[in-house]
RNA sequence: GGAGAGAUGGCUGAGUGGCUGAAAGCGAUCGCCUGCUAAGCGAUUGUACGCCCCAAAAGGUGUACCGGGGGUUCGAAUCCCCCUCUCUCCGCCA
């Protein structure tokens, strides 16, 4: 959520950034509503001090035994206008804030003006692409020819959009997740949360993924639980409604967890393989930083996550989102793109992003400054550190041989408990 | 699932209708004192929103907030109702 003093001093500033990103907001409607609840404020604030003078005078009659009739009527009726003004006062506040709610995050000046994907400079390329003296198959074919990945018994039990590991397939996965966290946690200090799969609605408004996205989530029905679609959401939310320690910044968490995503409107879009799921596994690195030091950490945060891939030795370009392209809640985004030699294109394995104080105002994540003591809202930053079932799909599709079989890369091999190599026989 | 108890500031914990934004203690910050440390003394120590002042900061002022929502009352941390969460006991259970 925008700051609402900055946007009533700001509108045609704030307007002019939301149409670069190509969505609209509605200066006139916005102005009128945000003075109409400054006049409503100012007329039941008046009262309300009436009341409380006046109440207190009452307090002293009748102590002293003085008659206090005429005052306690007057009242009656100056309680009763309160009430009046305060119930519309609450209408207009609601409006107003669900006109915030759906208002994105405001680009950062550095973000290039684009409008889709196509536009998306590509601000580094790392590792050489593999080379095959065949047609390399795309990881549905390796994973089912290898009997690790089952797509059609998950149709039975589940659906489409599911997937069953299986054998060295399931362990390679869990070698994944595991060489990430201990990357994360022991190389770049990170700290390993595990939180809870499902959240409530607050959590999920707290980051910007309600009102706004309802369709994309999973909710339990009968219950007010939603899926988790990314940790992201359950651990920026670890610190809502705090005010952090200064000297606790910058914080970073890294956590595992499955993903539930419903791919409403993805309808024929990567029907085929792992890389549009309903879950799938993550790793996601959450930070925690002052304002001035956001996008160093943006900066580190991405080079975190490029690092699993250059320890794999997976090839990749990193990419900034344009404005056209940009996620709603935040202000500025890289995608690292790992290459898939099977589908002869990048396609992202992470996307990492500075969110300023977009979510923390919504989730109401604050810091006290150890100098000041004045108390401001955190940056909030995320990136996943990786996808888990993406980056399954990139050692499948680039370790691939010509029989078929997948070389296992050489910092998973102690996490496949010495495996080298996952071919038919195993 | 059943029975009971509770939720107050950074923490502990008073407070059963007006003198309470909130006692006291702890912690923290600043100052004094002091060979060092400790102790001692003094002061300060919430957040949000509005208005005034204003380049801004600071300041002034008003309102709200004692888990959340609603009600009673001239007036609610305090009385009533609903909800959430925590704790204890019983049951069930990976």
């Amino acid at each position: 959520m925008l700051d609402l003093k900055f946007v009533r001093a700001n509108l045609d500033f704030v307007a002019r950034k939301q149409s670069e990103r190509g969505s609209d907001i509605d200066i006139e409607s916005f102005s009128s509503l945000e003075q109409k609840r400054r006049d409503i404020l100012q007329e039941v604030e008046a009262l309300r001090s009436e009341r409380n003078t006046v109440s207190k005078e009452v307090g002293t009659l009748k102590k002293s035994g003085s008659d206090a009739a005429d005052l306690i009527a007057k009242m009656g009726a100056v309680s009763a206008r309160i009430k009046e003004l305060e119930e519309s006062l609450k209408a207009v506040e609601g409006e107003l804030h669900n006109m915030m709610l759906v208002i994105p995050n405001i680009p950062h000046d550095s973000v290039p003006f684009g409008r889709g994907s196509e536009d998306n400079p590509v601000v580094r390329t790392w590792g050489e692409k593999p080379t095959f003296d065949y047609d390399p198959k795309p990881h549905w074919e390796l994973g089912e020819n290898l009997g690790i990945l089952d797509f059609g018994r998950a149709a039975k039990i589940a659906g489409a959009r599911f997937a069953v590991y299986q054998g060295q397939g399931a362990r390679l996965e869990r070698a994944l997740i595991n060489f990430m966290l201990d990357l994360h946690t022991e190389v770049h200090g990170y700290r390993e949360v595990m939180t809870p799969f499902m959240v409530n609605r607050e959590s999920m408004q707290g980051t910007g993924q309600l009102p706004k996205f309802e369709e994309d989530l999973f909710k339990v029905s009968g219950t007010n639980y939603f899926l988790i679609p990314t940790a992201e959401v359950p651990v920026t939310n670890l610190h809502a409604d705090e005010i952090m320690d200064e000297k606790d910044l910058t914080l970073k968490y890294v956590s595992w967890s499955a993903c539930f995503r419903a791919e409403a409107g993805s309808y024929g879009k990567d029907t085929r393989g792992l890389i549009r799921q309903h879950q799938f596994n993550k790793v996601e690195l959450v930070k925690f930083a002052r304002p001035e030091d956001s996008y160093d950490e943006l900066e580190s945060l991405t080079l975190n996550a490029e690092e699993v891939l250059r320890r794999l030795g997976i090839p990749y370009q990193t990419v900034t989102l344009c404005t056209g392209d940009l996620g709603f809640s935040s202000a500025k985004t890289y995608d690292i793109e790992a290459w898939m030699p099977g589908q002869e294109a990048y396609r992202e394995i992470s996307s990492c992003s500075n969110f300023e104080d977009y979510q923390a105002r919504r989730a109401g994540i604050r810091f006290r400054r150890g100098d000041t003591s004045k108390v401001e809202h955190v940056h909030t930053l995320n990136g996943s550190g990786l996808a888990v079932g993406r980056t399954f799909v990139a050692v499948l599709e680039n370790f691939q041989q010509g029989d078929g079989s997948i070389a296992v890369p050489e910092v998973l091999i102690p996490y496949m408990n010495g495996v080298d190599r996952i071919s038919l026989l195993q």
